[in-house]
DNA sequence: GTGAAAGCGCTAACAA
DNA sequence: TTGTTAGCGCTTTCAC
């Protein structure tokens, strides 16, 4: 990489004459500034980063920790952000903490000197599992703005973006009851994380308004065999006419199943579940799903750091919510 | 962020002294070595990486360009890279070109200006069409080495690590035509891609070998509604007894379609496709797939990568290829 | 055993 | 209009 200094000298002028001529600076004589340009061109000179990042003290850069980035919400989260981060002049650090609260921890740690101006983190399974929160606290005293988004914690200061989990699933279980549903069940591959549990609650809320119903919850684990759980509720069950899913991989699979004992969908059963829109092109008939907007909640994060990067003195933190919408196929009458 | 400097000033003794005193230099006393490290571990202090990165002319950052991460074959690669990078104490600097021959070039030329010491990529969609590969020729001759992984450009001189596609289709041809299968299809939605072309000339000779068989070959865009293509295939072709895809929404499709309209899988008709393990979750029956094991070549491409850049003068680039293995399921005899 | 100084690449206040 | 200097945080050579 040319440097100003070869520049300069090539030139024999000073280092900072070149700095300014490149820099459009008044000062410089038109002329000066043009050999300077010419030459800079010629060398495809970029100024670098490392030393600007030094310099102002601003390395334009935001760390993102991500849980896994195999969960595609996650995955189309990481996609709105990069494009919101890439637009305004920044670059994303990933790490991925693996649901794990050592690998969370030393991410931040590891990024917070230096290398970053803030963090958009979605908090690990474990932290959730464990309530620990001392680690993202310590990175925003230090003068590192955070901001959660979807797994958040709620007793930390700092700026979020979440999704009306209870309200969209309280909204959906109250559309299959609207349909006549008697047997509606509620599955759940992630009922340790904070928004599992929303949902839960949000499908109870409209199982129990009802009056006569009973809930009936799956939770499913991450060993588990999914295919054989949700079979065996299905069999257990016979009198199952609808499901909400709080995660694609449940949907698919219930829908699957369904479809498998004969049933007839949407006519016998409805399933309406959290997915994406390749998701619902995964079965047969499609997918009724629970949008999330994953990038515009990636773009709203990124949109919030970067305020708060170039606005530190804002005292108040903002929450954002992102309202899921509900895509109407063939899976629900 | 506390500095040397500040510790410097609070215990009465010079930057350099405290600089000495926690890289254990054998120079300074005992007393002082303690009363720095004491109180560096008071105030938490992490050397700034920037100032690192600045003075070593390394900032241990690798930058890695992915066309598109919500392909699932693609994110897991990244995984792979992240967990191999973080190993080695790399962070990595994620890029998304979306397939964009432009994002691609920017993202090259931004991160080239100092903030990452090489980088992993697979080239763009858009780059393949053009076969544009002189911006990855200029960034390797700045002295920042590439490593290309799945799909690469062959008349750029860098180190890649790839998958055995032509073999990996030709031999899951044969296995079909050995269960005696009459009317084989191959369907794909990455025709456009080296790897895709690649998979299709598997099939070809497999099925040209085989003397009495035509290839049927259905390719959809983008754009394409998947399902409603090969649905129209399916009912065009009453006859086809098995399906090899090339990816694996083409393959979870052909197999729910296949069992929509009646068909027994596997009995009346084969499905394999490539594919991840969650994938074939998603199908009844599960589908048998091809893996690619991403994560390691993820890993590879990382290795590779390091490796490079801690011994930049090495000049032979290698070329890895990392063998599919097939894992069978219910959707095959 | 400790400290001063130079230098990584850049910008900006100040001098000439 | 151009150049000198200091400084961002750190390491390292060389004096003391």
């Amino acid at each position: 990489m040319v440097t100003l200094k070869q520049l300069a000298k090539e030139l024999n002028v000073s280092i900072s004459t070149v700095s300014k001529a490149l820099n459009n600076s008044e000062e410089i004589g038109e002329d000066t500034v043009r050999r300077v340009k010419e030459l800079a061109e010629l060398y495809n000179y970029k100024p670098n980063k490392v030393a600007l990042s030094l310099k102002n003290n601003k390395t334009k850069t935001i760390g993102v920790i991500i849980p896994n980035i195999l969960n595609r919400f996650l995955a189309k989260v990481l996609f709105g952000i990069e494009r919101e981060a890439t637009k305004q002049g920044y670059n994303i650090i990933t790490c991925i903490s693996n649901e794990s609260l050592k690998k969370e921890k030393e991410s931040l740690q590891l990024l917070a000197s230096g290398s970053v101006d803030g963090f958009i983190l979605s908090v690990a399974e474990e932290s959730q599992i464990n309530n620990e929160v001392e680690h993202f606290k310590r990175t925003i005293q230090q003068g590192l703005p955070i901001v959660m988004f979807d797994r958040v914690a709620h007793d930390v200061m700092c700026d979020k973006v979440i999704v009306d989990d209870f309200d969209a699933t309280y909204n959906a279980t109250k559309a299959l009851l609207a349909e006549g549903r008697k047997h509606i069940v509620f599955i759940s591959n992630i009922n340790d994380l904070s928004v599992g549990k929303l949902r839960e609650r949000g499908y109870n809320k409209a199982i129990l308004e009802a009056g006569t119903l009973e809930p009936t919850v799956l939770k499913i684990k991450k060993r588990d065999d999914h295919q054989k759980k949700i079979k065996s509720l299905f069999k257990k069950n016979k009198s199952i006419d609808a499901v909400v899913a709080a995660d694609s991989s449940s949907g698919i699979i219930s829908l699957n199943t369904a479809v498998n004992f004969g049933l007839k969908v949407p006519k016998d059963i409805s399933v309406i579940a959290f997915a994406s829109k390749s998701d619902s092109n995964h079965t047969l008939p499609k997918l009724t799903t629970i949008r999330q907007h994953a990038k515009v909640i990636g773009a709203n994060a990124a949109k919030l750091l970067i305020d708060r990067i170039q606005n530190p003195s804002v005292g108040d933190v903002k929450t954002k919510i992102v309202k899921t919408s509900v895509i109407r196929n063939k899976s629900t009458l």
